[in-house]
DNA sequence: GCGTCCATATAACCAACGTTCTATTGCGGA
DNA sequence: TCCGCAATAGAACGTTGGTTATATGGACGC
């Protein structure tokens, strides 16, 4: 997909937030000559995004998200919020970084490592643009992994759930007390607890409303 | 990432499941040079290979998604619950197909278009079994959108609750202790309780497990 | 027969949740 | 201007949730 397809669109404003100035000169340069797209804001703080960007909210922004006091995500987080239609494309080291997880869960749509090209940073910002997440096969794969939490419970790789506690957590999931449950079973309350701490730890979870979110597939 | 970096390790055993003769053929013999994998078994139907590959398990199951019958989905649903460790990669033609969608929830970890070369299949089948998930960033976007519930469903449903009530729950829904959801939103532990107080009241539920199911529609 | 896993149980303990009451600020409508 | 409401806060109190340690009877495989 060529620039020339643009010509006659809005050019795509992007707005950068970056710590380190010299990162930042060199990203927002990128963006001049590029007749579908034309550098917007630039900032150097979160705070000073926050601030700025929550009033004009431009089509993409490229955030670091190593900013200072690991503020780039709770920053996507709030802006994201405020600004609808607003991409995010998070700027990072590691491909395998759980920040970037963290920064898909808070509102943003792909990111880019700071190894890439210039013409991979653009083509990325153009994806984001069109609808799309650009992002390597191995984070997708974490995040595929979020669209059936059920396979913890039943799948055979994993240590599966006893069905008495598969019946525990099934119960759980309604909402019934603890006390509901050994009712219901004709268990003492202790060995509910029993259960439950058991079905955390093969669940890998650490409370009940994140065991019942995994048990629904979120 | 070539070829030379296997050659010391078992090759990934491929099997393949497509109905189309010429095209079954063709993808097997992909595989019969490469030193880092091997063609495993072949099958035609949806049948035989579950009856087959539940037993054998291979490391590597190249399905087409648009078997007789709708089967290819169902077929990935099944073996992945009986093979823990093999890996789906759907084959379809368009890129959009909501039921590539469907594929990654039923266990697929990824996919290729049939427009795809003999290069970027081979390129896809190293990606999914080095623990990607080999897919375009257009269908990544509908995969992050669930890692974020909250977004559809603060909507008009629950207008009784306040913004702010809303954004506590969302957060409450996300499995977050109290004190988490007070530093997040920048209050106290005792507005937080507050808040929640009135969710519940005006929800009409008693308690956490069961305002986060309403909160999910479930 | 022996070890292992599952289900059961108890008890003690601390953290988190939830209720109730009271009170201040600020904003927008009657 | 006064009223109501949303958001904030703190405190006191009881309940529920969750951890840890320990123990027993039964089922199953070897």
């Amino acid at each position: 997909m060529s620039a020339e397809n643009f010509v006659h669109m809005t050019p795509i404003r992007v707005s950068i937030v970056e710590d380190d100035t010299t990162i930042r000169e060199s990203l927002r340069s990128l963006f001049i000559f590029e007749k579908d797209m034309e550098p917007f804001t630039v900032h150097s703080t979160a705070e000073d995004a926050l601030m700025q960007l929550g009033e004009t909210c431009p089509d993409v922004v490229i955030m670091d998200i190593n900013l200072p006091g690991a503020r780039g995500i709770e920053c996507v987080r709030q802006l994201s919020e405020r600004c609808g239609t607003t991409q995010f494309l998070m700027y990072t080291v590691h491909d395998d970084d759980h920040r970037v997880f963290e920064a898909l869960k808070a509102g943003a749509n792909g990111y880019i490592l700071k190894t890439s090209t210039p013409d991979q940073i653009l083509e990325a910002v153009r994806e984001l643009s069109a609808g799309g997440s650009p992002m390597s096969a191995h984070v997708a794969r974490r995040v595929v992994a979020h669209l059936r939490p059920a396979e913890n419970l039943t799948g055979p790789a994993n240590t599966a759930l006893s069905d008495r506690e598969k019946q525990v957590l099934a119960l759980l999931a309604e909402g019934l007390l603890y006390k509901e449950i050994g009712e219901r079973l004709g268990i003492t309350v202790g060995t509910i607890k029993q259960h439950i701490h058991r079905i955390y730890d093969k669940m890998h979870v650490q409370n009940r409303t994140e065991a019942v979110n995994r048990y629904f597939g979120r």
